[in-house]
DNA sequence: CTTTAGCACTCTGCTGTTTCGAGTGCTAAA
DNA sequence: TTTAGCACTCGAAACAGCAGAGTGCTAAAG
C-alpha cells in the first residue's frame, strides 16, 4: 500500500468530514472555500485523482464530486483519526444518568442503548452481561394451581430463566421446597455438564426437573449473548440515504429478525478484548444486509467471566469520532457496573 | 344519518375494496370496468357526488377519483363488513403453531404478535397478561455476593419482579431464607394496601424488604398491562402512504416511547368486553400521532382476573375483513391459554 | 519538479412547457 | 331515472433548455 503524502491525508479527511456531514460528493473549489486552504482547487484536485487511484475515493459519475469509498472510511478510522475521550461535561452528564437508575440490569441496559441511540444519532444495540460459562446458582418451585408449577431458576452472573412446568400429578408447596432445597445443595455452582453427571435418576420429579435445568442452562449457554437490546431504530429514518424506503426496511428487519445481528455480535466480539472498539464498514463484505452501514462495537464486563457487547449501527459516513468514543465510554461505565454487581462470584463458585 | 340506498352502499363497498388494495383514487369508469357493473360511469358518478355529499368520500382534488373518508371507513365496519371467521385451515395453521410452542407468557406473546404481523401485513402489539389487582403470592431472597441480595417477586397472575438491594451490612442466606419464609406466610395473597398495612415495622431488614415490595407492586399495579410486545415494523415501510419518511418515523417513535400506544391501550380496552374487537379509526380525533393510521384491538383473558390487550395498527385503508378475524381469533387463543394457566388462582388467594 | 491559472467538456438538477389521460360535472336525450 | 356526450380540470410524465458545479488537461509560472 503507497504512502499517502501529509496533504493527501489532509484532503482525505476533509472530504470524509465533509461527506459525513452533508451526504453529498464533495469538489474540489468546495473544500478550499469551506477550509480556507492554502492552495487552488487544481493542487487539491491532483490530490483527489491520486487517492482516487488508490481506491480511498470514488466518483458516483464523471463530473461529480468526490465520495469516501470502504477503503477510504477505513483508513480514516485506522490511521488517520485521533483517538479522542469524550469531552468530560458528556461523561458526566452520562455517568450521572446511570447513577440515578435502578440497580437491576435490564434498567443499565435500557439506559445504555438509549444514551447510545441519542448521542450518536444512529441505532443502538447490545446484550446483556452473560457469563462465559453458565454456573448454577439457585433454584425456586413455586406451585401455582393444580399440576403448575413455576420454575425460578438462576445463573451466576445473573442471568434469570422462568417457565412452568406441567406435572403429571398435582405436588403441594412443601414438597416442592423441599426438592428445591436438596437441589440447591447438590448443584450449587455447578457447570450444565456437572449437573447433567450428578443428575438424580431415583426421583421422578427431581429428575424431571433437573432435566428442565439442564435444558434452560444450555440453552442460556448457546445463545451468544444475554438478551437483546435496541434503540433509535427511528434515526435511521432521518437518513438521506435511508429515503428509499427498500432499503430503510431490509435494515428494520435486522432487528425483527435479529440473526444477522446475533452472528455479527458474535463472531466479531470473540476476538475482540474488552475496552477495544471495533469498526465494521460496509459489512465487511460478510453481511449482505450491512452493505451501506457501519457497526462500531465494543465489548464490556470481566474478560474470561461476564462480558456484553454493545454498539450503534448507522449509515457508512457516520460521525466515527463521535460514535467510537461514546460506545467506548458506555462499555467502560457497563464494565465498572458489572464489576461492582458480579466481581468475585466465579470465585465464590469454586471455592 | 341518512339512509343509503343499496345501490350507494353497493358502490361505497367497492370503493374501499379498490382502495385498500391499490392506494389510488378510484373513479367511476374504472369501478365499472374492474367489476362488470351493471350500469354506466355517469350513473355511479352520481352516486359518489351523492356519497360526497354525504362526507363518506373525498376527492383528492376536482377531476380525481374518490377516496374513503374516516366515516367511511366507520360506516363500513360497522354497517357494510360481514364478520366473518378465520378460515377454518388458516384457524388451524395457528393454533398448531400455538401448542407447539413452550408454555411460557414470553413464547405465548412473541407467537401472537409474530403470527398477526404477518397476518396482517401491518404492526401488531400485545400486552402480557395482566392481573386486574395484583396480589402478593411469593418472594425469594438470594444472597449474590457482599452486601448484595436478589430479590425475586412473583405475584398473582405470573407477573415476575427482580431486582437487587445493597444492603448496609453482608446477610448469610440462611437468615435471608428465614426472612423469605416469613414474608411468604405474613403476605400470601395480599394486595399492596394489606401489605402496606401488614408490613413489619420491627424488624430493619424486613421493612426493607416489604418496602421494596410495595414499591415493585404499586409499580406492577400502575401499569397498564403487562410487557409490551411488538413485531412487523417493517410491514409499515411497505405502505405508499408512509414513502414519506416523515409520516413513517413518527409511527416508529410511537413504538419507541410507547406512551401513546400505552395511553391508547389502556384507555380503550377498559371500556369492551373481552371477545369484542375494537376499531379506532385516523386516532378518532384524540390521537393526532395516529392521524393516518387505524388501530384493531381485542381484550383477552379472564374478565376482572387477569386480562391483556393485543391488536394491529396499520395504515388507515388496512384490510379490515382480514385484520379483525385474525385479531379476534389470537385474542380467543391467548384466552384459551390464560385460562387453562391461571384460572382459579384468584379465588385460591381469597380462600 | 510542483503548483496553478485557464479552458473546454460533462454531468446533474432545476424549471418551464407541452402533452396525455383519467376523471369530473353538467346537460339533454332516451 | 338512467345514460350518452361533451367540455373542462388537473396531475403525472415527457421533454427541452439552462445554470452550475465539477472534472481533466495543458501550458505557463514559481
Amino acid at each position: 500500500m503507497p504512502e499517502l503524502s501529509e496533504r493527501q491525508k489532509m484532503v482525505l479527511m476533509l472530504v470524509l468530514r465533509e461527506y459525513t456531514e452533508t451526504a453529498q460528493p464533495v469538489g474540489s473549489q468546495h473544500l478550499v472555500e469551506r477550509y480556507h486552504l492554502e492552495m487552488s482547487s487544481a493542487t487539491v484536485r491532483n490530490e483527489m485523482v491520486a487517492l482516487t487511484e488508490m481506491e480511498y475515493l470514488r466518483q458516483p459519475h464523471t463530473s461529480a464530486g468526490r465520495v469516501p469509498s470502504e477503503e477510504g472510511y477505513r483508513y480514516f478510522v485506522g490511521n488517520l483519526m485521533r483517538q479522542t475521550e469524550l469531552p468530560e461535561t458528556l461523561q458526566h452528564t452520562i455517568s450521572h444518568q446511570f447513577y440515578q437508575a435502578r440497580p437491576e440490569v435490564e434498567q443499565w441496559m435500557t439506559l445504555a442503548v438509549s444514551v447510545l441511540a441519542h448521542q450518536s444519532q444512529a441505532i443502538s444495540m447490545a446484550t446483556a452481561p452473560h457469563a462465559e460459562t453458565s454456573r448454577f446458582k439457585h433454584i425456586e418451585l413455586i406451585a401455582t394451581q393444580g399440576r403448575q408449577i413455576l420454575i425460578v431458576l438462576v445463573m451466576l452472573g445473573g442471568e434469570i430463566s422462568q417457565r412452568i412446568l406441567t406435572l403429571p400429578e398435582p405436588v403441594t408447596q412443601e414438597r416442592l421446597s423441599e426438592v428445591a432445597q436438596r437441589l440447591n445443595q447438590a448443584y450449587q455452582g455447578l457447570s450444565v455438564d456437572e449437573i447433567s453427571a450428578a443428575a438424580s435418576r431415583t426421583d421422578a420429579l427431581e429428575a424431571d426437573i433437573s432435566a428442565l435445568i439442564i435444558e434452560d442452562m444450555r440453552r442460556v449457554a448457546d445463545r451468544p449473548g444475554g438478551d437483546f437490546y435496541y434503540d433509535g431504530l427511528a434515526n435511521v429514518l432521518a437518513a438521506p440515504e435511508f429515503k428509499e424506503t427498500q432499503e430503510a426496511r431490509r435494515t428494520l428487519r435486522l432487528f425483527e429478525e435479529r440473526s444477522t445481528l446475533q452472528d455479527l455480535l458474535s463472531r466479531t466480539t470473540q476476538h475482540s478484548d474488552v475496552g477495544g472498539v471495533q469498526v465494521l464498514i460496509g459489512g465487511e463484505e460478510l453481511w449482505q444486509e450491512l452493505r451501506q452501514c457501519s457497526v462500531v462495537l465494543a465489548r464490556y464486563g470481566i474478560p474470561g467471566q461476564v462480558t456484553g457487547t454493545l454498539g450503534v449501527l448507522g449509515p457508512m459516513r457516520m460521525s466515527y469520532t463521535r460514535a467510537i468514543p461514546t460506545v467506548r465510554y458506555v462499555a467502560g461505565l457497563l464494565s465498572e457496573l458489572v464489576n461492582d454487581t458480579f466481581a468475585g462470584e466465579q470465585n465464590d463458585a469454586q471455592a
